[in-house]
DNA sequence: GTGTAGAACTAACATTTGTTACCGTTAAAC
DNA sequence: GTTTAACGGTAACAAATGTTAGTTCTACAC
């Protein structure tokens, strides 16, 4: 009875985890039960053990995804051969597709990755400690190259990553603009600032 | 035995409080029990309710008097007569100062407001959406003037709040830059842009 | 010294938590 | 038709949670 609704090329697992993850994002990793969850599916608490083995392990399995599919980005984009201020650019468009398309994952591994637990709380503190650096050495590279103004670059790096973010925002509003002008308006600000030239 | 250690001109509340503001912090509102605030205090769990009345009420004490704050600053800013890109930039510089000075209370409220509970969550939301509001009607009054370039004007408050609440990462990082250089380099990114001119 | 108010303590409470053990059902494999 | 593995349910667990009741200590006013 009541069996896991199955969306059609996912297993009861991914079910479980897709929406592990908007429930963590509604409420947070710690305020939200397996109880909750476990409703959410359709399921009694007990049966989600059937799929996965403790609740840890599915914040752990978001996390490395989402930490997976930025280090992959910045692998290529890095591999490039064009101007800094154009790889930063890149970077930040990939940042604002995933906020856009893979919201869920994204924003709970973004604010949650606190409540892991070692040994993959040290490994994802490190993985997010080098991946800024990488960002900002793209930015020091760029400010040699006299495309960057000089500025800060682990600042720089810290606003790019937090603005984005704020598409958490945009995804709650009602009267929504376009994902595209979205990604055009915070590429603009970011790039070229709020002030008129 | 084992007072509440009073910090000179605080009442043993505003020590629960500010204690727990570094909890709350830390851990999140969820995660963070009675016993481990009052393990912090120096007291046992029970003896705090000598001086608040529940876990909630701390929560709301830490998000109204940073949501009143901010409130009185933008009041005080709308009445000036400069320019709407100056408005900006100077509410700009309140954010940041209050990420600099009041760290613990400004972070905790504006990432655990969700954990509040009717009415004081939907009072919040609403001092929130009109607090965005505010900000992006001097944008456009910007954009008229030809002072700002036009953007959408919601996503520019967007980028601007989220980009602030990254001074989190500068005060858990290592090697800090001075908070008046961090701020004149957050200035310098939002208002001009990251491209040199 | 005695009284009083504030503030700490101990003990306990009802819930809620993540998780396990165990059993029943179902659908496909043979 | 029988076996088997997948997967659902029920019941229960120990631990942790926010909070209350009642008691004891302490510091100051008189």
């Amino acid at each position: 009875m009541a069996k896991i609704r199955q969306r059609k090329n996912s297993t009861r697992k991914e079910t479980i985890v897709d929406t592990a993850a908007r429930l963590f994002r509604e409420r947070g990793f710690a305020a939200t039960s397996m109880r909750d969850l476990a409703e959410q599916v359709g399921v009694e608490a007990a049966s989600l053990y059937n799929h996965i083995s403790s609740k840890a392990e599915i914040l752990q399995e978001l996390c490395f995804k989402v930490a997976n599919q930025f280090i992959s980005n910045i692998d290529k984009i890095e591999a490039e051969d064009s101007p800094a201020i154009k790889k930063i650019e890149a970077i930040l468009r990939f940042h604002i597709r995933q906020m856009l398309n893979h919201y869920e994952e994204v924003y709970v591994s973004d604010r949650e990755w606190k409540h892991l637990t070692d040994p993959y709380l040290s490994n994802i503190r490190n993985q997010r400690r080098v991946y800024r650096q990488r960002i900002a050495s793209i930015i020091e590279e760029g400010i040699r190259k006299n495309e960057i103004k000089k500025i800060d670059a682990p600042t720089a790096v810290l606003i790019m990553l937090h603005a984005v973010s704020g598409i958490e925002s945009w995804h709650r509003s009602k009267q929504k603009i376009s994902g595209e002008i979205l990604e055009e308006n915070m590429i603009s600000i970011l790039i070229e600032g709020l002030q008129k030239k």
